[in-house]
DNA sequence: TTCTTTCTTTACGTTAACGTAAACGTAAGA
DNA sequence: TCTTACGTTTACGTTAACGTAAAGAAAGAA
């Protein structure tokens, strides 16, 4: 019961196509083990899906979601190598924060905007 | 002092391209005022761009940049022409809501992994 | 007047992120 | 045994969002 997931499984589960997770493979974002030629993904690898496509709704390129999967995963590294992670870490953290400043002014902006048809409507009803 | 800008005064201002700015025309989300041949941007026009950029660092494409900024500006609707842009208007909310839950998981997870890191730094700095 | 800057249009090139199709192997079911 | 379903690799096609280069107009400085 180590749950492990076929090409299709994966691609039906996330509404995606069989050919775009063999494109996140190509991409370096995935490598599934194998069992002769035919795939076979483990639940990390499914995890490392979720995070892919979390990351594209967030706007960001495979690149970006690449570099950020990375971080989750330390590993072994050295003293330096943990270090500069951090500072990117930081980095990211801080580009999100941007990033969710620049939502709330998009949604503050459309609620004024709403409130304005709200007002609009009303007008044209009690005439 | 009806603050006009050119072309390249915008592309500096935001540091992008003039090629850019004749794109965002092009695909209709910019219609600035010409003089004989040359643009001439007003502040309104200046607004949108400012608006399509930071549509693009939260991840929208151009099409859908569009299609907000075609909501802040009502104009002259109909009663059902309102009603419809309501609708889209809180669509899009509840995308921009989801979008900063996804950045919320993200931070929370980046998070994780540098306290991670710096467990792993502390461990090697004291023994 | 020539040079430099800034603008224009037209058009072909490029990268990311897949789509689509060809050509083939394999295993299960009628 | 034939078909259907699922898997593979290879390779060319497509769309978005510009980059880049060519060729020329207009305006101001030296």
């Amino acid at each position: 019961m180590t749950s492990e997931f076929s090409i299709s499984e994966l691609a039906r589960e996330f509404d995606i196509t069989p050919r775009t997770i063999r494109f996140y493979e190509e991409k370096g974002l995935l490598s599934p083990r194998r069992n002769g030629s035919a795939r076979i993904f483990s639940a990390a690898d499914r995890v490392r899906l979720v995070l892919i496509l979390r990351g594209k709704r967030i706007g960001f390129s495979l690149e970006e979601s690449r570099d950020i999967i990375d971080m989750y995963e330390p590993a072994t590294a050295n003293t330096r190598q943990l270090e500069t992670l951090m500072n990117k870490i930081y980095e990211k953290r801080l580009q999100l924060e941007q990033q969710k400043k620049e939502i709330n002014a998009m949604i503050r902006d459309l609620k004024k905007t709403e409130s304005t048809c709200r007002d609009a409507l009303l007008v044209s009803n009690n005439k």
